[in-house]
DNA sequence: TTCACTGCAAAACGTTTGCAAACAG
DNA sequence: CTGTTTGCAAACGTTTTGCAGTGAA
């Protein structure tokens, strides 16, 4: 979806402005940030409003929600199945964008006897700039 | 390692029945599910002291910690790396033993330019008694 | 007029920290 | 003695909730 086309969708303008900062921004947000994006966007707008939103955004399939480990979440544009890669020094979180063998998913249900609906994993290491230092 | 080599360790008697905890159990325990089963051995234990131990026993390599979503963390006697099933029902939450394609790891890393360490999946989907339900 | 949404404050949850007392080497 | 570890309570960051008030259909 592009920011041009968020109008359309009949939100409030508290889930318009929080939508409007996800896919207006390159990076994984956390509710914090988006808050304080869109308050100075829309400088009414409360704490319980944005977590309201993201997770009606969330539910509506617009945004996805991104968590690791017991910090904040964080929230993504990008809502199809991809990968990340997240870094050990410095924590920066990257997507990945690849096809995962089919094999992976079969042999992992398999083994495990769950039916499977996704599969995701997580790269860790160190980001170019971290393992360049 | 097992329960009977704890005791060669050289730790204190709260993170020896930390460890104890851990080790004896088939479960992927929470820091309170750990604190509880530890308290019913050792009554005097804190809350703290127990997540103290927890730092300090995987700091030390002897318990591994898993994280998924915001909730609480669990703790694994398995330090080695695996993957993990869980349940998108009920929350149960597995362990899976494979080996992981050297070339997804590759793929993963020049795709994204971070030097690899590890890569571990979730496999999301209905664990047996949720897809029978 | 109805029903969903907002804003605020307070609570909930998991986790960490400050500090004095207890302990071990 | 010295440094580490404990236990307690209080704080922290993130997220959720209760509730009265607002706003749109």
């Amino acid at each position: 979806m592009k920011v041009g086309e968020i109008k359309e969708l009949g939100l409030t303008r508290q889930r318009e402005t929080v939508l409007d900062v996800i896919l207006s921004s390159h990076e994984h947000l956390t509710a914090n940030e988006v808050f304080a994006e869109a308050k100075s966007k829309l400088p009414t707008i409360s704490f319980a409003t944005v977590y309201n939103s993201l997770r009606f955004l969330k539910d509506a399939g617009h945004i996805a929600e991104i968590q690791f480990g017991n910090g904040a979440s964080r929230f993504d544009k990008c809502t199809h199945r991809h990968d990340h890669a997240l870094c050990t020094s410095c924590g920066k979180l990257v997507d990945i964008e690849m096809e995962i063998p089919a094999d992976i998913v079969k042999r992992a249900a398999k083994y495990s006897n769950f039916q499977p609906e996704t599969l995701e994993f997580t790269l860790r290491g160190l980001c170019p700039q971290c393992s360049s230092n």
